[in-house]
RNA sequence: GCGGUCGUAGUGUAGUGGCCUAACACAGCGCUCUGUGGCAGCGUUAACGGCAGUUCGAAUCUGCUCGACCGCC
């Protein structure tokens, strides 16, 4: 993988990045979709490109569940097997870390809304999540579809994501809980650096018969270090110090858009200007002109999508929730400006007519608009930033 | 015409004298969702067919009435 940073913004730490491996060139700042299990949810991988994604992320642990990496690497790598031909990343199941410890006990989500605080849970140093156990070494889970005893540690979720053959991988990490206090986002923090040399260590230098795997996969490293400016610095300055080929920024980033910038550039400050940085898990509309103002080369997040199952599209006049029976009068595009297969051929009342028939096919519509939306949102913030405007 | 069964939120049901200020599910309306359960959660609107009576007290018992369904002439 190579990175080569076309322009530099004077007003911010935005830029203008070619991301190059071996499925094709990205330009950055870019949105990557989420196909968690090989698939971005109801949509083809030929629909996907034809929303101008550049790249997706797919999952390490659900795809190591179902239908296990071996099934993958038969096939070919993940690009074969999902009929997908551009770049993609795996992220290394830090964050199941998470969302199936902590997260779940908690049902809290990484980014914690300030009610949640008042409620008075924390987790502190020596809490343990219910369902898993996170060990010096790795992190044993449960099985969801059998309840067997399943442990993935760095060494394990680099050997996965190898056999799985994305173009950018993710060191093993822990996504530290929005509720942890200081000790325990520090202990957090030294077991995920810990994690980060093995992750290193453990990565092929030789590619492959196949082609998977090897010096052409690239490793990314991820800084923690929850809310704490000091820790986010040490992280930050450690993981950057590795032979990272770039870095995920991972964790939350507060409760509110000031806090978010400001978490991100106390980061991309200690990271080297010439790696590439991708935000994990980041990427409302009203956050992207910041996270990229704050140096961010790509983000993925999962708002386009998800949302579009819930009924809601993205559009110039804000989020529409195509539930709602008024749209059964309008006969008109869910956006007016956008020139997407969806918005030329298909209207909001028969939008709104399928989603409460209960049809697939409105999710996909509106999926497909979303990422289209999403996609043009960051070509216009690129724009921007080559017209020297951010 | 006679006999019977039954009428409870939009729909389907629960409640058979006081714990009913009437419950539940779905539908409706609104909100939440950031390294994704095509989920889920939260809030909210909304009903005892009608009229008399019995009773301290009626969705519940009685009578009449209206309506639906079934059976028989």
């Amino acid at each position: 993988m190579n990175f080569h940073i076309s322009r530099k913004s004077k007003l911010s730490n935005a830029r203008i990045g070619f991301l190059e491996t071996s499925h094709g060139v990205i330009e950055t700042p870019c949105l990557v979709p989420v196909a968690t299990q090989a698939v971005v949810k109801t949509l083809t991988s030929e629909e996907v490109a034809e929303t101008k994604s550049q790249i997706l992320i797919s999952n390490t642990f659900h795809l190591h569940l179902k239908p296990g990496e071996k099934i993958v690497q038969k096939a070919g790598g993940l690009h074969d097997f999902m009929n997908w031909k551009k770049p993609l990343m795996t992220d290394s199941g830090g964050f199941q870390v998470f969302s199936l410890g902590f997260g779940r006990d908690l049902h809290i989500g990484k980014m914690i809304k300030s009610d949640a605080k008042d409620a008075g849970q924390q987790v502190i140093l020596g809490s343990r999540p219910k369902h898993i156990k996170i060990m010096q070494d790795g992190v044993y889970f449960k099985s969801p579809i059998d309840g067997a005893e399943l442990f993935i540690g760095p060494k394990e979720s680099i050997a996965i994501q190898e056999k799985l053959g994305a173009d950018i991988i993710f060191a093993f990490d822990e996504c530290t809980p929005p509720l942890a206090d200081y000790e325990y986002t520090k202990n957090s923090l030294l077991k995920t650096h810990a994690w980060a040399k093995i992750c290193l260590k453990a990565k092929s230098k030789v590619a492959s018969a196949k082609g998977l795997g090897g010096p052409k996969q690239a490793l990314y490293g991820i800084v923690q270090g929850g809310k704490y400016k000091d820790l986010r610095i040490e992280s930050a300055k450690y993981i950057a110090s590795l032979d990272f080929d770039g870095f995920g920024i991972g964790g939350e980033f507060g409760d509110n858009k000031k806090i978010m910038s400001e978490m991100l550039h106390w980061v991309v400050a200690e990271l080297p200007e010439k790696k590439p940085r991708h935000l994990l898990g980041i990427g409302q509309l009203e956050d992207m002109e910041n996270i990229i103002k704050a140096g961010v080369d790509t983000f993925d997040c999962t708002i386009p999508t998800h949302y579009a199952r819930r009924g809601i599209a993205f559009t110039s006049e804000g989020k529409l929730n195509l539930n709602q029976t008024k749209f059964l009068k309008k006969r008109e595009p869910l956006d007016k400006g956008c020139v997407c297969n969806v918005c030329l051929n298909y209207k909001k009342d028969y939008i709104c007519h399928l989603l409460r028939a209960k049809e697939i096919t409105a999710l996909k519509l509106i999926t497909f608009h979303n990422l289209c939306y999403f996609n043009n949102y960051v070509e216009e913030i690129r724009g921007k930033i080559k017209k020297g405007e951010i």
